[in-house]
RNA sequence: GCCGGAGUGGCGGAAUAGGCAGACGCACAGGACUUAAAAUCCUGCGGUUUUUAAUAAAACCGUACCGGUUCGAUUCCGGUCUCCGGCACCA
């Protein structure tokens, strides 16, 4: 009775395959259309977000087939990772193991679900022949001093066992497991990607097919602050405290300064004096916080005098400086100036420590009286109690002061950021190691190109959590040194699974060259990524670290472009009851299951059908029982209309009757309305919506026409554009009805349905009557009635009439083939 | 606190440029087919009120809330509330 899915599924996966009917190279006779879905991490099994996410990427990418383009559409793994490890711990197996075997399954599971990957480009960031190319870039920026090592305080997560990127650490946890995250003093590998702050910033602006709301995100989190640097000589001493400001037009309301307590002048300013230990003590407590505390604005704010005085350079007021566990170190200089009349913080501070408010800006209107502030005024003005710059309007007396500044040497503008360079060591054993030999007399030494890839090990026990696995491995720590032949050591530490993932798009377009990462002219051809699909969870992290890549390797002359992803669309989450689908809540339904149950076909038409693609979906079991019906209803209407196809040779076209001329609208408008949701706003929910009631139509045409009557090419028409437009969302079965039907050759070889538009042309149509923007009535009349002709058949209505008898008619507005409104007194 | 986004029937959602609110689907109810069930098909389905024996018909209200612009507002403007996401002692 239903159709046979698991049938007609399999067969085409298997002939698809056979054809390699998704294989692509590069051709220059077709425009190209780069599709790409975020790879996946193989942590077992399909998901309904992945399924999702290569639902919406599928319907694209077979769409813009039938319309021309020469689409790349890869596949692939996001293979290192911490889940291996402690999966393989767990076991006692080794990553490896797990990871082909997850791989295994999930391709498997893309397979079922019908999805036009070109296979042959499938990459696996685990393999030598991938991460030999992670390798190889960490040396080119090396090369470019832009991979450095330094000792600094880093995100430590105790569960996970290594230090995170500062983009890992959400809310002061561990994005993966939530632990808490500590500051630990280490020597790690980092990328300088605050070279790239600014254009990364910039040219967030050329990226006008990304949504605003992951521009926004970026912009806030690389965060720039224009403003200056001021030098404050500190009385007695030779050193300097330099402090950065957004506001130096307030320089003169200085009443304090402000050092984070790990500043290193702490130490000398206190040193031998009676503050010392007070200084030490207050330094460690702040240091023993947590991030969460350290960073809340709940924690109350501390300060501590710690006897010394700086001298504000403009007006050489000495001013009192203390240590504070708000000043943050790593941000600015860790050095602050306190303006109580004119930040709220420094306000609320200066109330508590009995500091003097100094006002010297005041409003225009002198609206508010800034001699006694209730809280502290932040907006421009004009200044006072300034000296020379008096009587200055704020906003010009910035660039006055640091002109000042600057002629005195005391200071200059400066641009801060709250991006910070990007922290890729980890100390894990299943990543890419880092192609670094210390060598006693040499220093640090990067691995010669020709030695890549430093091979993982695979001799390692996985017993228990607690340790850097490749440490142990002395086979793998003891080396020559390439440059003196000496004795040295490997660096054991592996790379950031972002870094994988930070180029792997430009892979795809040469996935097996052996000599290069990627050859540029194929990069040439296929850069860059026209259309990106994933979650919004990565907006800043993966997002922002391959913008970073591809401008770096645009800037060494190897990628042509210098932004990745021309428009990227962020799909919604999938939900079960209102909240996301995880094992831990125990709402998860499992592609698997469904698939078993209704075919791949029904899953990616409900998925596609019940929400447009950047909002939440919320899963329905009934929902997906419609979807199998209606498909159901399709095959059972193509199958029971087939005679036509054999009826329509050698017959005479006859005149049409009304019925095949709607019928013929609805076809043709069909296929605008779907081109237009599909081209415009990738909104399938409603072009799925549009193919049910061209359905609905055809039934409608079958049951009303008596069967003599059909207009049979008509009718072909009519089921040829449905399985042509059904054809991206349900492929198994539009390819196995065009078969049914007749049809030569692939479906998804066919080009996109036109629509004729001459068949949109109606003789009649129907307008609404409105009186006073109320609705009234419809009325009934040819298409192409003069306004004249509409008034007179609008007052000739009955209920029209009866309405506006005994009052004035102020105005009629006609919208032509739409509306009528009167408007009455 | 700051910056985004959203709020429409019992539910998912639609209304693309200010012009029929609720397309399409789900759920529900009634009916047809059937010995029966399933499947399928048909009909109805925002609320209130009035008229009618009934079938039906009509009026009013209705897109979170309050106000504005307009002949006409789910759509534009101002304000309020709620929910979701991001950032948050960033100097």
């Amino acid at each position: 009775m239903n159709y046979d899915f698991l049938d007609i599924e399999r067969k085409w996966q298997l002939e698809w395959e056979k054809q390699n009917a998704f294989r692509r190279t590069e051709d220059s006779s077709k425009p190209k259309y780069y599709l790409l879905e975020m790879f996946p991490y193989p942590s077992g099994k399909l998901h309904m977000g992945h399924v999702r996410n290569y639902a919406i990427g599928d319907v694209i990418a077979r769409y813009k087939t039938m319309n021309g383009y020469n689409v790349l559409h890869p596949m692939g793994w996001d293979a290192f990772g911490l889940p291996a490890e402690n999966a393989a711990i767990q076991n006692k197996t080794h990553p490896s193991v797990w990871t082909t075997k997850n791989i295994e399954h999930m391709r498997d599971q893309l397979k079922k679900m019908g999805f036009s990957y070109d296979w042959d480009r499938e990459i696996t960031t685990c393999h030598t022949s991938y991460y030999k190319w992670t390798q190889w870039m960490f040396l080119q920026f090396f090369k470019q001093g832009l991979a450095y090592k330094k000792k600094s305080k880093v995100n430590w997560c105790p569960s996970c066992e290594t230090v995170l990127a500062n983009e890992q650490v959400v809310d002061g946890a561990c994005e993966r497991c939530d632990s808490v995250v500590v500051k630990k003093e280490l020597a790690q590998w980092f990328f300088k990607i605050t070279d790239y702050a600014d254009r990364l910033l910039e040219d967030i602006d050329k990226l006008d097919g990304w949504p605003d709301k992951v521009k926004i995100m970026q912009k806030n989190w690389i965060g720039r602050s224009e403003g200056a640097v001021i030098d404050f000589k500190i009385d007695g001493f030779e050193e300097k405290i330099t402090v950065f400001t957004t506001r130096p037009d307030t320089i003169f309301g200085v009443s304090y300064i402000v050092l984070s307590p790990e500043h290193p002048l702490v130490d000398l300013l206190t040193e031998g004096t009676e503050y010392y230990e007070d200084a030490m003590r207050f330094r460690k407590k702040v240091e023993a916080l947590d991030e969460i505390t350290r960073t809340s604005d709940e924690t109350e704010k501390e300060g501590l005098f710690i006897g010394r005085y700086a001298v504000n350079p403009l007006n050489n007021r000495k001013v009192p400086i203390l240590i504070g566990n708000y000043v943050l170190m790593d941000y600015g200089t860790g050095a602050v100036m306190g303006v109580p009349a004119h930040d709220q913080r420094d306000f609320e501070f200066a109330k508590k420590y009995d500091m003097p408010i100094i006002p010297v800006i005041k409003p225009e209107d002198d609206s508010i009286d800034v001699y006694n502030l209730k809280e502290a005024y932040v907006d421009v003005g004009i200044m006072i109690n300034s000296g020379q710059f008096d009587g200055l309007n704020s906003k010009d007396g910035i660039e006055a002061i640091i002109s000042y500044l600057e002629e005195k040497k005391c200071g200059r503008r400066n641009v801060n950021y709250k991006l910070r360079d990007w922290l890729i060591s980890r100390q894990r054993y299943w990543g890419a190691p880092i192609p670094i030999i210390y060598c006693d007399k040499c220093g640090i030494v990067p691995v010669p190109e020709s030695d890549l890839p430093v091979v993982l090990p695979t001799d390692i026990e996985f017993k228990d959590k607690g340790q850097n696995l490749l440490a142990n491995n002395e086979s793998f720590i003891n080396t020559t040194c390439p440059k003196c032949g000496g004795n040295a050591r490997r660096e054991v530490d592996t790379m950031d699974t972002f870094v994988c993932s930070s180029f792997y798009f430009f892979r795809y377009t040469d996935p097996n060259n052996d000599e290069e990462a990627f050859a540029f002219d194929k990069a040439k051809y296929w850069m860059p990524v026209d259309q990106y699909i994933g979650g919004v969870e990565h907006a800043i992290l993966h997002l922002l670290y391959s913008r970073f890549f591809t401008k770096v390797l645009y800037d060494i002359g190897i990628s042509p472009v210098d932004e990745p992803f021309v428009n990227l669309l962020t799909q919604g989450m999938v939900l079960k009851d209102g909240i996301k689908m995880s094992k831990s809540k125990g709402n998860v339904v499992s592609p698997e299951d469904i698939m078993e149950e209704y075919g791949a076909d029904t899953v990616r038409l409900f998925i596609l059908f019940a929400a447009p693609p950047e909002r939440d979906l919320e899963w329905s079991d009934q929902g997906v029982e419609g979807c199998y019906r209606f498909l159901n209803r399709v095959w059972r209407l193509v199958l029971d209309l087939k005679d036509v196809y054999d009826k329509i040779e050698g017959k005479e076209e006859r005149k049409l009757s009304s019925a095949d001329k709607e019928l013929r609208y609805d076809i043709h408008s069909t296929i605008k309305r779907i081109t237009a949701d599909i081209e415009e706003r990738f909104n399938f929910n409603t072009a799925i919506s549009a193919i049910m009631e061209l359905v609905n139509a055809i039934y409608a045409y079958r049951d009303e026409v008596d069967k003599m009557d059909y207009s049979n090419w008509v009718l072909v028409e009519a089921l040829n554009t449905l399985m042509l437009m059904l054809a991206p969302f349900a492929p198994h079965m539009a390819e196995e009805l065009w078969h049914i039907t007749g049809h030569k050759g692939s479906i998804h070889n066919e080009s996109w349905p036109v629509y004729d538009k001459e068949a949109l042309i109606r003789d009649e149509v129907e307008m609404v009557v409105q009186v006073n923007g109320k609705l009234r009535d419809r009325l009934k009349i040819p298409a192409d009635a003069s306004r004249q002709e509409v008034e007179e058949a609008v007052f000739a209505l009955d209920k029209i009439s009866k309405l506006i008898e005994g009052k004035t008619v102020v105005k009629i507005i006609v919208v032509p083939k739409r509306l009528v409104n009167i408007v009455v007194k």
